[in-house]
DNA sequence: CATTTTGTTCAAGTTTTTTTGAACAAAGTT
DNA sequence: AACTTTGTTCAAAAAAACTTGAACAAAATG
């Protein structure tokens, strides 16, 4: 029956393939994901996906992201991978269909964090040993001057990268609710 | 004379060809901020450009830049244009000289500022725009809940907005050296 | 004023990223 | 077991971003 209805819905969208699949606000909030995903550097099919969810009341099975926004399913699977990834959806059991429906996190805090974990923090990791190997580099050669020079540029390169370190939880902090050093202990549970 | 010397050292590294143009530890440097670009969204070319003036103790011509980086003019002056604009590099006078001198910006602040400045500001601004728009779309629109829960959503992203607005001056002030709340004077002739 | 130096612009070429769609795998149904 | 549903993978196509280099402009020089 369930699959009746399913099935009901999918023809009618067909015959009136001229109604448009997204409302005029819903299109507008979607840029607006869009224009945010290619600020961060993600593709625009996955601001798409993520400006679908969020518009939408209800979890979104993969079909209809793929039939809503008008792209492929080869861009909606990996575009839900990279935003499963992020923390950015998450998947929302829905009894009695065998789809994967997914909800896109509302909480501000965590879609930062998951965007500073996944695509942030491992550039900064790998940045520490780099450094390291640049001191080696600059211990084989020229003449003492330039070496000093050599070294001081490093130095002033790991005090960034340790500055943006400590940055990190202060944002997460700020994000998290807390009234910046109101000390209220960080609510994981409270969305905003 | 110092036209001499210039044509000549230009000669001598023609005849060294083979000696190469970039040391290993700069070589390494300029990756390093060829990555930090790329995180940003910033094309390599610009990262080497930076780089290179950040490794190098005094200002470079853009012939050095263009001759050292191996790039094409083109690239260097699109490069240094969107520098200058981030405020990632100043020109620097040269006395005896009628080529530009470039030097780069070494305070994180300001980097950090010139960058949400051009990039992040101008977005977060037009976005107000946007939601407004948004807004009005939401009220010629379907029934009574639909209308709700968009309004509801619409919300969530003012929210989002606001807070990333209150960020921005609670990044910098950290950025700025104080001690998070230690309230010093931004000192912004404080090099860091 | 013709020439040289210095740097910019932009169309065309190159490279990188993103999207598509068909083939495939996994798991449920009949 | 054969078939259907659901979703993934990946090679090729399409689109976007970046770089090049030649033509050009502006200003200094002789």
């Amino acid at each position: 029956m369930d699959q009746f209805l399913e099935l009901l819905s999918t023809k009618m969208a067909d015959i009136h393939s001229d109604t448009p699949i997204l409302s005029a606000w819903e299109t507008s909030m979607i840029d607006v994901f869009v224009r945010a995903a290619g600020l961060i550097g993600l593709p625009r099919s996955i601001g798409e996906i993520y400006g679908l969810l969020f518009c939408t009341p209800k979890a979104l099975s993969f079909d209809e992201l793929v039939e809503r926004l008008q792209i492929s399913k080869g861009s909606v699977s990996q575009g839900l991978k990279v935003l499963r990834q992020l923390g950015a959806v998450k998947l929302h059991y829905v009894p009695g269909s065998r789809r994967d429906h997914y909800l896109p996190e509302l909480s501000m805090k965590r879609l930062v964090s998951g965007f500073i974990k996944d695509q942030f923090e491992p550039h900064l990791l790998s940045g520490a040993q780099r450094l390291d190997n640049i001191d080696a580099l600059i211990g084989e050669e020229g003449d003492e001057a330039s070496r000093a020079h050599a070294l001081n540029r490093l130095g002033t390169l790991r005090s960034w990268r340790q500055r943006t370190r400590k940055l990190i939880p202060i944002v997460m902090a700020v994000l998290g609710g807390a009234k910046f050093f109101d000390k209220e202990p960080t609510d994981d549970e409270t969305i905003i």
